[in-house]
DNA sequence: ACTCCATTATAACTTTCGTGCTATTGCTGT
DNA sequence: ACAGCAATAGCACGAAAGTTATAATGGAGT
């Protein structure tokens, strides 16, 4: 088992120095390096491509979540956690919502730190409950979105299977009527949704962007 | 301050038992009722406007989400939460969205099954560190799933284009690359998560179904 | 009765996608 | 030095997707 790859962004040195002793003496956890504000983070994290970064969100400069906003289309295989000294329930769903996986008190006890870094590691989030509710509640308020309404039944279930990735043959096989109705279908999806193709027409009607 | 009120639907008597006597003997708690079946609670639940109902998921019959999505605009200020055996990801994620606000495995110690209903009326959602990681992709619509460790960056860059549903000429002039390149790419991309088309690599890789 | 429109269907045609190969360059780890 | 792999690129071929027509049927509403 190789140890973990660990970036830390983090102005104050006293918290920066603690958690990387902390971390260089646990062989489950490589620390890479570390950096005092977002810039060099931003700069320099992409070269280093590490597991996890850790993240404070009050930065000088640039702040943590924009940090993140940054960094993640370029070190898309490494997950971040912030790193914050107060529990506001706020800047911590911003940057949830950024493109952080979970995220640390700064009053944590060492141990659950450690704890922390590894449920992130294979999959897990760690947050407190407070938060998990606020993700939640957000979750359950997420429409299925309006634009889906302009299509009829049936251009709908079509949408459906489309959206599974199906050949046309298949979605007819399926609804039991001929490729060239399905055909006729969909292009009368992809006008009404004012998209070219089936990858658009899925992200319009289901609302990702 | 007085005892938060609960209800339990619960097909196992001996589990229903077990947790009905747990929560008689602590004062935080009171026991308002428990119901064997989803049908009954159903049609019970409203009378006693609990503060918290615990549903198990697997019931014969009705099952707990169905269950939740009937009650739950019957009883506006109760909250549920989801006791389960087994801890299966989809389930258990499935009840969240259909309004249940966390969830309790069947195997919790005693202890730490009333911290979690204490952190729940406190406004909390307690939730293993996992499913808190599949709530968060799905507000981000955005996952790293495992599936896209086996990509490199590259392959990672790309697919990210393709799942805004570009042409692979136009992914070509983002990256600066020849389209056949792009074309070369995908066709690792695909292999790696072995699917067929544009469509199910999205799906695959940022875990849609 | 008449119009609107969803649903079904066909045909011809163009563009894009996906597969299967081959091949070079440059970096990394042994 | 060498093997392995990521990233680049090209080409040929068939499959699938998307465009543009046209048209019949049947149900809903005016």
């Amino acid at each position: 088992m190789q140890p973990i790859k660990i970036c830390l962004v983090e102005d104050l040195e006293e918290v920066r120095n603690g958690m990387a002793s902390l971390l260089t003496l646990d062989e489950r956890f490589e620390m890479l390096a570390t950096f005092a504000n977002a810039e060099k983070a931003a700069a320099e994290l992409p070269a280093w491509q590490p597991d996890i970064i850790i993240m404070d969100i009050n930065l000088p400069g640039m702040n943590g979540i924009e940090c993140i906003k940054k960094v993640k289309p370029l070190c898309p295989q490494s997950q971040f956690i912030m790193f914050t000294i107060y529990e506001d329930d706020e800047k911590v769903f911003e940057a949830l919502t950024a493109g952080a996986s979970g995220y640390l008190l700064k009053k944590t006890p060492l141990s659950k730190i450690t704890d922390a870094l590894l449920e992130l590691h294979s999959g897990g989030s760690p947050m407190s409950t407070q938060i998990a509710r606020k993700v939640i509640s957000r979750l359950q308020n997420n429409k299925p979105s309006q634009e889906i309404k302009v299509l009829t039944v049936r251009e709908n279930e079509v949408l459906q299977l489309l959206a599974k990735g199906l050949l046309y043959k298949e979605i007819a096989y399926k609804l039991a009527i001929s490729p060239d109705t399905v055909r006729q279908h969909i292009h009368h999806i992809y006008e009404k949704l004012h998209v070219q193709n089936r990858t658009e027409a899925i992200n319009k009607a289901y609302g990702r962007n």
